[in-house]
DNA sequence: CGCCCGCGCGCG
DNA sequence: AAAGCGCGCGCGGGCG
């Protein structure tokens, strides 16, 4: 972590010198003030949103379409805050977090945080450590396994999805779950209408926003910004998508109307979820509500089932013929610690016992992955 | 100096 | 006017 540290650094030096060349003049690469001083005082960029209390935005999406037009600092401070975020947050701060007599990391759980019944990791949080980038996974790769031990990790595939096709009772989301087709392509599919050997890396890609923004509730607008096409066209993917799946839009219209009659929504075990701005007079407050009730149904349930499977999980490592202890969960993934030896049966027992916390109208699959390391056993 | 807020961004 | 859900944390900046 520490040579780590000290190649961020360096990056973050050599950026800082390029940002000094094209500005003209030194200044604090992580001060949102100083920045848009220099972006839109002193170059001139368009300010393309303002935050909440009307500062010129510098957020990561301004910056990017600012990169687009052609301008070169936008990139540099990117490029500056995601090795400084990497630096302060992992790198810097986690070696301090190593208890002296464990020699391990101690995150602690919170189970009444979160409004979907989420568990939340803190102190420090290890639900947000890096695997998106090359970069992020080596931070990743410094979780290992004792010697003669190994990390097991072991993830829902796609658990909200096939809880909006449970709830929806939606013919084509549930057959394509059946088929164990990937889902983005079979949307992507439906969506683009053409054969699933026929689907573009650029339309699986749109319809994994799709699947993603219908579980958020996301808008065409939303849709659009995220795809970069425009507003029509975005909108024109949605209606697609509920034409051919006339269940999840039938469901979303369901769900959002038992909100307003009832005040909250429930998962599939019926644990509640109140929404009391869900009849506000503001209309921003009433949306947000809504979005809460499209999405707490499935985050929530989903929380539901991993909690079940973490206790059947536990009870199986307290098999004293079972060498494995369950050490971390992030939401749909457990990892566990197993002797080496032990792997596949393990794996057997935990991944079953996993498929079997819920008995849902699709099959829960999960994938699994073994290594020295967490990025390894990904 | 400690505390709080807004912003920005890491993850699912 | 706003326009995607749920978290936690580091930083800059302002305040008492």
């Amino acid at each position: 972590m520490a040579e780590q540290s000290r190649e961020l650094a360096t990056g973050m030096e050599s950026l800082a010198a390029q940002a000094f060349e094209v500005a003209g003049e030194a200044f604090n690469l992580g001060s949102p003030k100083q920045l848009q001083e220099v972006l839109y005082d002193k170059l001139g960029m368009p300010a393309l949103r303002k935050t909440q209390k009307g500062q010129r935005s510098t957020a990561e999406p301004v910056l990017q379409e600012l990169a687009s037009r052609g301008f070169d600092l936008p990139r540099i401070i990117l490029e500056h805050r995601s090795l400084s975020k990497l630096k302060s947050t992992y790198t810097d701060s986690l070696p301090a977090e190593i208890n002296q007599r464990t020699g391990r990391i101690h995150t602690s759980y919170n189970q009444a945080v979160a409004a979907t019944g989420r568990l939340s990791s803190a102190d420090p949080n290890l639900q947000n450590i890096p695997i998106r980038t090359a970069e992020g996974r080596r931070i990743r790769q410094a979780f290992v396994a004792p010697p003669g031990r190994k990390l097991v990790a072991a993830d829902y595939s796609q658990i909200e999805l096939r809880i909006m096709a449970h709830l929806s009772g939606d013919e084509g989301l549930l057959s394509a779950f059946d088929g164990g087709d990937d889902i983005h392509r079979a949307t992507a599919a439906e969506v683009f209408g053409c054969g699933l050997d026929a689907v573009s890396d650029d339309q699986r890609r749109s319809a994994k926003a799709i699947n993603f923004g219908l579980i958020y509730g996301m808008s065409a607008f939303g849709l659009g910004q995220q795809l970069g096409v425009s507003r029509h066209v975005a909108d024109e993917y949605i209606e697609r998508y509920f034409d051919r799946y006339p269940g999840v839009h039938a469901y979303m219209e369901t769900i959002r109307a038992q909100a307003h009659d009832d005040g909250f929504v429930e998962t599939v075990f019926g644990r509640r979820l109140y929404l009391p701005e869900i009849n506000d007079r503001n209309r921003m407050r009433r949306q947000a509500a809504e979005r809460t009730a499209i999405n707490a149904p499935m985050q929530g349930s989903a929380a539901d089932i991993i909690k079940r499977a973490m206790l059947a999980v536990d009870a199986y490592c307290a098999d004293p013929g079972v060498d494995a202890a369950m050490i971390m969960q992030v939401h749909d993934e457990l990892v566990l610690e197993v002797a080496e030896g032990a792997e596949d049966t393990v794996i057997d027992g935990v991944t079953g016992r996993m498929r079997d916390a819920a008995r849902l109208s699709v099959e829960l699959v999960v994938d699994v992955g073994v290594g020295d390391n967490w990025d390894e056993a990904h």
